[in-house]
DNA sequence: GCGACAG
DNA sequence: ATCTTGTCGC
């Protein structure tokens, strides 16, 4: 997929909400165009790696996005751009947010890419509507969301161990669907970190793309590096 | 009414 | 997310 064209695109008819009604009434429509399907990893070349920082004196964002190859972790290619912000945080509407630098920075991208990974949740949201999924609907291309925190969604009891992690599912209490898993490394007592569905992809995809991004660290590597990359243009004074 | 609350 | 140095712990 040429990543630059779908964020032209997508931009071309993205509005920013005037009213918080009006956000929950779009999110309602984003969650009605997710599509959950299974990808097969094997077909994934390049994914890109999202993160936004923002500066707290200037009001400015700075969004990075890290072309990676899928295989090898080594990155590719890297945007980074500068923007006003125009919408306050207010958990549940972080898209609005975060999603106009992100496709700034996805117009600059050169390379194509088969998957997209944003910090922030997708379907684990009170509407369905996280930064993954609104961002993975409006690009019409694969998401999956990676979050420090849990928003929503009710942690279930049983616990898988896979590889070096272990994980246990996350459902909505309103669908009774599985949308997302809680993991932490397995046998330590690390902080969990929150995998979820965003679009074009299904759990137990998102999740093997967890386990293919991660190493030894908390954060998945490609996500780190997009922190990092948000960071270097601040100022120190 | 009270508490919770991605980044 | 951001404000921030040294420092407690594996």
């Amino acid at each position: 997929m040429i990543v630059s064209l779908l964020a032209l695109k997508a931009l071309e008819d993205f509005k920013l909400p005037k009213t918080l009604e009006e956000a929950r009434e779009i999110q309602l429509e984003i969650a009605k165009r997710v599509n959950i399907k299974p990808i097969n990893p094997v077909k994934i070349r390049n994914a890109i790696a999202l993160d936004v920082s923002y500066d707290k004196h200037s009001g400015k964002s700075h969004a990075a996005a890290v072309v990676f190859d899928f295989s090898s972790l080594e990155i590719k290619e890297v945007a980074v751009v500068e923007q006003e912000l125009n919408f306050p945080y207010i958990p549940g509407f972080l898209a609005f947010r975060e999603i106009p630098p992100i496709l700034d920075a996805l117009s600059c991208i050169k390379s194509e890419a088969e998957l997209i990974i944003c910090e922030g949740h997708g379907l684990l949201h009170p509407r369905r509507a996280g930064l993954a999924s609104h961002l993975g609907v409006i690009l019409d291309m694969p998401t999956v969301g990676v979050a420090k925190n849990l928003l929503f969604g009710k942690v279930d009891n049983k616990t898988f161990f896979e590889e070096d992690i272990e994980y246990r599912l996350i459902f909505d209490p309103e669908t009774n669907e599985f949308y997302g898993a809680e993991i932490v490394k397995k046998g330590l007592n690390y902080k969990p970190i929150y995998v979820s569905i965003g679009h074009l992809v299904d759990l137990r995809s998102s999740l093997l793309v967890f386990l293919r991004i991660r190493d030894r660290f908390r954060i998945p590597k490609p996500l780190r590096e997009a922190h990092k990359f948000s960071r270097i243009y601040r100022k120190k004074d």
